[in-house]
DNA sequence: GCAATCTTGTTCCATTTGGAACATTATAGG
DNA sequence: CCTATAATGTTCCAAATGGAACAAGATTGC
């Protein structure tokens, strides 16, 4: 169907390819497309083979990779409405991949932590997104590729300090 | 709430951003996390200030650089499923955004083209994702600004040949 | 030339999504 | 201390989304 990485490509696909470089924001644009062929894919297969949806699976990424989060922390740093996560909180205490402790300090809020099982589910989906991460930058030589981080690194850094 | 784009983090803050380095994988979540905090609010404020949603910007967006594409092309180009186009095309030809030719080799598909009004739009709309695309590039420098660019080139071409 | 297969665009439907309003608790200002 | 304001998490609802099946036309292989 398309042609491969290195071949000079033909008129019709070409044609397809040329908004990249004409479009207004291409910078934006590029990062746009690359999210939606990385892990919007990605995230297909994982409902497909886990049942698991996105806010559900960003939910378990965050707490996988911090002791403890609020419903409100994980919203903030997946850019999730807070309802989203909400749902996704009730959905994964049910199938035991959670944990939830109310803020003895503040009543408005729980304290969520994973489970052993809940890990071990992620550990499986991440393996998912790696490969699939993988698909992608294996076109950069490891010092295109160290830069590249660094770039994104920096970019998603000041985009936190972006009000939604 | 934020603290300013050079002011060392504290904890709190820190612990929100910790995920990008310790992420599996991390050049795909920050892409992504990227895509959602420059492209994504741009498509909510674009949907409340001109009544036009994603897909419909995107088949725009598309017409605007193309003279003429089947909706297949804007399928493929996008990466949004056939019928998201399919619906947007009625709803931009309805509006005169947009205008139809049956293709008089292939009785299946018809060429789409952008009409002056829709262009019209379009460079409306673009300034918005422009502004929002400046905003987060302004921490780069030219130069690191321009690598970036040749990075996600090559990164956004060689994601066109990966199927779905 | 014809049957089987594929492609395009469409409709249908179930799911996901996110805004808005809400109850509850905490915080700030007087 | 007490009222006004803000924050957290939840529910409700309307909209967007994408998979699947479909009709109509094109292509392939015999």
């Amino acid at each position: 169907m398309t042609s491969k990485a290195g071949d000079p490509p033909p008129d019709a696909e070409r044609a397809l390819t040329s908004i990249f470089e004409t479009v207004e924001f291409s910078d934006a644009y590029r990062i746009s497309y690359l999210a939606n062929a990385i892990v919007v894919p990605g995230y297909e297969d994982i409902k497909r083979e886990f049942g698991i949806i996105r806010a559900e699976y960003l939910l378990l990424l965050c707490l996988a990779h911090h002791t403890a989060l609020t419903a409100q922390e994980v919203s903030t740093m997946t850019r999730r409405p807070r309802n989203s996560i909400s749902r996704a909180v009730h959905r994964m205490l049910a199938v035991g991949y959670l944990n939830r402790v109310p803020d003895p300090t503040d009543g408005r809020q729980s304290k969520l932590s994973i489970t052993p099982t809940g890990r071990k589910l992620h550990e499986q989906i991440a393996q998912t997104l790696v490969a699939r991460e993988a698909e992608v930058l294996d076109v950069l030589s490891d010092t295109e590729r160290s830069t590249l981080r660094d770039l994104l690194q920096k970019l998603a850094l000041h985009a936190t300090t972006l009000d939604r």
